[in-house]
DNA sequence: CAGACTTTTGAGCGACCGCTTGAAATCCCT
DNA sequence: AGGGATTTCAAGCGGTCGCTCAAAAGTCTG
C-alpha cells in the first residue's frame, strides 16, 4: 500500500471513530488498544503504528473532534444578530455535539486528564481554543443583550446560562471545589441580565414579582 | 489471632484511610489493591479477606466517610438561626471535608460510577442520605432567608450558591448536559434571593447600578 | 502444652494491559 | 512480471490487575 492510499485514510478513520466511540461508551478506562480496534475492525497493532500510542490516539480523536466542531461554533455564535438567534444556534449546535458524543469525548479526557500523569497538558492546550470560543461567546451575549430590550429576561438568562454551562464544562472539571467564588460572580452576573436596570432600593412590589422571578416552594415542617 | 483483637480493627481502620487517601491522590483505576494495602502496610490479600472485593473496600471507605460526616452535617445545619450562621457553618464543614479529602472520594467514586458497571447503583444508594441533607440544607436558607432583612444580598446568594455547588457536586456527575433547565432554574432562584424585591417595569437608574451588579467588560473588537 | 479458631502472609493463577517484532499482504512503479 | 515501499497482521514480551489458596503465625480455651 501507499500512503495515498485511500484505504490507508479509512484506517485512520475508522480508528478515530472507534477511539471516540470507545471513549463515549465504556470510558478512559475501558479504551484499550485492543477495544478500540476491535470496534475499527482491526489489528491492534495499527493503533501504535498510526498513532504512537493510545494516549496519542485518544488526543487525536479529540483534535478530530475540535476541528470538525470549532469553526462551525465560531461562524453560528459570530453569524447571530439577535439573542434570539444566539440562544437557538448554541443551543442547536451544542445538542448535535451531544448526540453525536464530542461532549462525551471531551468530558472522558478531561476526567483522565486528572488522574493520569502528563495528560493534564496535552487536555489542556487541545482546550484553549475551546475555552477562547466560550469566552467570545459570553463577550457576543453580553454584546447582544442591550439592544434586544423586547426580548423577555428569560431568554437573556437562557442564552447566558447556556453560555456559563458550557464554560463549566471546559473550564470546570477537577477543581469543582474551587469554584465558588467564580460560580458566585457568575450567579450576580445572571442576575444582573434577568434584572438589567432595578430599582436603586427596590421596595415590595408583590404584584409582579411572582410572575418574574417564583421563590421555592420546598416544603419544611 | 482472635475479632476482639485490637490489631483486626486496627487493620480494617488502616485499609480505609488507605483506601480513601488512594482515591484521592491516584484516582479509581490507581487504587489497586496491591497499592492501598502497599500504604496500609500489609498484605494485599486482606484486602479481599476482609473487604470481600477491591469494590468492596472503596464503598465501605465511602461508608466511612458517610457516617463520620453526616451527622456533623446535621447538626450544623440545623443548629443554624441565623443566614449567617448558616452561610459560615456550611462553609467550615465543608473546608474540614477538603482538607481531609472526603470530598474528593466522593466524587472519584461518582465518576467511577459512570462507567464501572454495577458500580452505579451502589453509589447511589450510598448518596441518598447525602441528597437529602442537600435538600434539607436549601429548604432551610430558603427558610432563613425572609428572616434576614438585615443581611446584603451578598451573602444570601453566597450561602445559596455555596448550598447549590454541594448540591452540584452531589447530583450533576455524569449527566452535566442534562442540567440545563436544572441550572436555569437555580439562576432564578439565585437571582430572586439576589434581588428579593425588585421594581416591576424598572426604569434605568445607573447611579445604582455600576455599584450593585456590574456589567462584566468583556472585549470585543 | 495441645488443639480450635482467626488473622496474616507469600506465592501463584488467569486475564488483560501497552507495546514490539518479524513476516505476510498489498499497492505503486518500472 | 518483478522490485521496493508501505500497510496490516499474528504472535509474543514484560507488566499489573483482581483474586485464590495453602500454610504460617498469632490468640484463646481446655
Amino acid at each position: 500500500m501507499t500512503p495515498s492510499d485511500p484505504r490507508t485514510a479509512a484506517t485512520r478513520r475508522a480508528l478515530l471513530d472507534a477511539a471516540t466511540d470507545a471513549l463515549r461508551e465504556v470510558g478512559y478506562a475501558g479504551a484499550s488498544a485492543r477495544e478500540i480496534a476491535r470496534r475499527a475492525g482491526c489489528n491492534q497493532a495499527l493503533v501504535f503504528y498510526h498513532f504512537d500510542s493510545v494516549t496519542g490516539l485518544l488526543l487525536a480523536a479529540l483534535d478530530d473532534v475540535s476541528e470538525r466542531r470549532l469553526a462551525e461554533y465560531r461562524d453560528t455564535l459570530a453569524g447571530a444578530r439577535t439573542l434570539r438567534e444566539l440562544v437557538d444556534a448554541a443551543e442547536r449546535v451544542l445538542a448535535e455535539d451531544v448526540d453525536a458524543g464530542h461532549v462525551a469525548v471531551l468530558t472522558e479526557l478531561l476526567v483522565a486528564a486528572a488522574s493520569v500523569p502528563g495528560l493534564d497538558v496535552e487536555v489542556e492546550a487541545r482546550l484553549a481554543p475551546w475555552r477562547a470560543l466560550a469566552q467570545d461567546a459570553v463577550a457576543r451575549a453580553f454584546e447582544l443583550v442591550p439592544l434586544a430590550g423586547m426580548v423577555p429576561p428569560e431568554e437573556a438568562a437562557h442564552v447566558v446560562v447556556a453560555t456559563l454551562l458550557g464554560l463549566e464544562l471546559l473550564a470546570g472539571a477537577g477543581d469543582g471545589l474551587a469554584t465558588t467564588d467564580r460560580l458566585f460572580d457568575r450567579a450576580r452576573t445572571v442576575a444582573a441580565l434577568l434584572e438589567p436596570e432595578p430599582g436603586p432600593s427596590a421596595g415590595p412590589d408583590r404584584a409582579t414579582e411572582a410572575s418574574r422571578a417564583p421563590r421555592p416552594r420546598t416544603a419544611r415542617p
